[in-house]
DNA sequence: GCTGGTAAGTTACCGTTGTCAACTTGACAG
DNA sequence: CTGTCAAGTTGACAACGGTAACTTACCAGC
């Protein structure tokens, strides 16, 4: 944990320290905790100083989130790298990892998807696209479609997350699932591996036709 | 709209008023926006009558959260009704309704997972463990276990209808996914289904011996 | 018909929050 | 030395949740 003087007059960095002090109260009390006068508080500063770095305090938690995607991303790489031998093995590190890092951090993720933003969190979808469909070249899932199965993969994945970090899951009540979330997501997505293997079913798309007129269409940007 | 008395002194129904005020503020301004003086001020009565019939602010949202699961689960076996020939298409509907009734109402969504209560939603979970054991059991999906089935399912549901929600899906940018929820959900689970139909594999269950062996554990109630 | 009790209203007040306005401090360019 | 400006400060305001004390309507029991 880095200090910052508390004897000058100027904070020195303060944007960083508000966002710091602003990841604390999250994870202390939630989303609803995060307040201007809170960081100002830990940062030690009047209570409107933040104010000259973030606009309000939705400026704050959107900053807040940006660091919880880039955390995100980081963590989602290093999971792909280590002992990823194949584009199957990636997928279920990286969906692994998902879970995983939401239930680590509650606030931080129900934050994150609380408030949308334009384009955040393309850099991930699009890679998972990529790993889909090396999957599909590679032979170890079923096609036809990379983007449909990424469509499937990302909902059941931030859906598993969801469902943990809401405690809607995690007792058992219902479906037995793991207490573990990490348990819990290597269940879930064994389960599709083993259902969306190529060899499992016989190349047979009579659902997707929607699908790949849809997909046909330029993504369009803006 | 249903109106109620101004001129007199005491209210008549506060309580439902309160509710459904707050289901107003809520589909206008989202979960920020259902306070305790705003839902008096709609209800022509002082800032904390409310405060007579819920113990503080979020017994107002704990209320207003049930009454959403209430709705939804009308809804559900509504569309699980309709036409519902075999099991995988009242599974179909189930999940369809339950996107639909999502991003027809956000904030309510937004609200209601946001609150973990215990035991709330368990009527239908277990319907849904239900009906994949019936899915299964008329060979329309793929074993061997109905919790592990539904397991997978409520996540992609749920994480569908919250992506969709928080406007991470809908513009197609990244997956190529339809703009309009009840799209998106056809065409996952379309595709799901497909994977999981139960002739598609021939009863390999390698993955899921964990699964099993948890789902023997007797359910605690409390 | 009176009367006490209680549920459900009311006003008054307190502490916290976000945000604005106006002022001050410190560093730096010329 | 002197402006300029970013980044601090204090002080104020309205809206919020919540408590306390009071008032009103209704209803049971006599």
């Amino acid at each position: 944990m880095t200090t910052y003087p508390t004897d000058t007059y100027h904070h020195g960095d303060l944007r960083e320290a508000s966002i710091a002090a602003g990841l604390r109260l999250l994870a202390e009390g939630g989303p609803d905790a995060v307040t201007i006068r809170g960081v100002a508080r830990i940062a030690h500063v009047s209570h409107t100083a933040p104010l000259h770095h973030f606009a309000d305090r939705e400026a704050l938690l959107d900053a807040i989130a940006q660091r919880g995607f880039d955390r995100l991303l980081d963590r989602l790489v290093a999971a792909a790298e280590e002992g990823a031998t194949s584009p199957i093995a990636q997928l279920r590190a990286y969906g692994i990892a998902c879970v995983e890092e939401a239930v680590a951090n509650p606030g931080l993720f129900s934050l994150m998807f609380a408030r949308a933003r334009d384009g955040i969190g393309e850099t991930a979808g699009h890679r998972l696209v990529e790993l889909c469909a090396e999957a599909i070249d590679a032979g170890e899932l079923a096609g036809p479609d990379p983007q449909v199965l990424s469509l499937v993969l990302w909902s059941t994945v931030h859906g598993l997350a969801s469902l943990y970090v809401s405690r809607y899951l995690g007792q058992g009540f219902v479906t037995g699932e793991p207490a573990d979330a990490r348990a819990g997501a290597e269940v879930v997505l064994d389960s599709l591996f083993s259902a969306l293997a190529a060899d499992a079913h016989t190349g047979r798309d009579t659902h997707l036709a929607v699908t790949r007129r849809r997909t046909a269409t330029k993504r369009t940007p803006r």
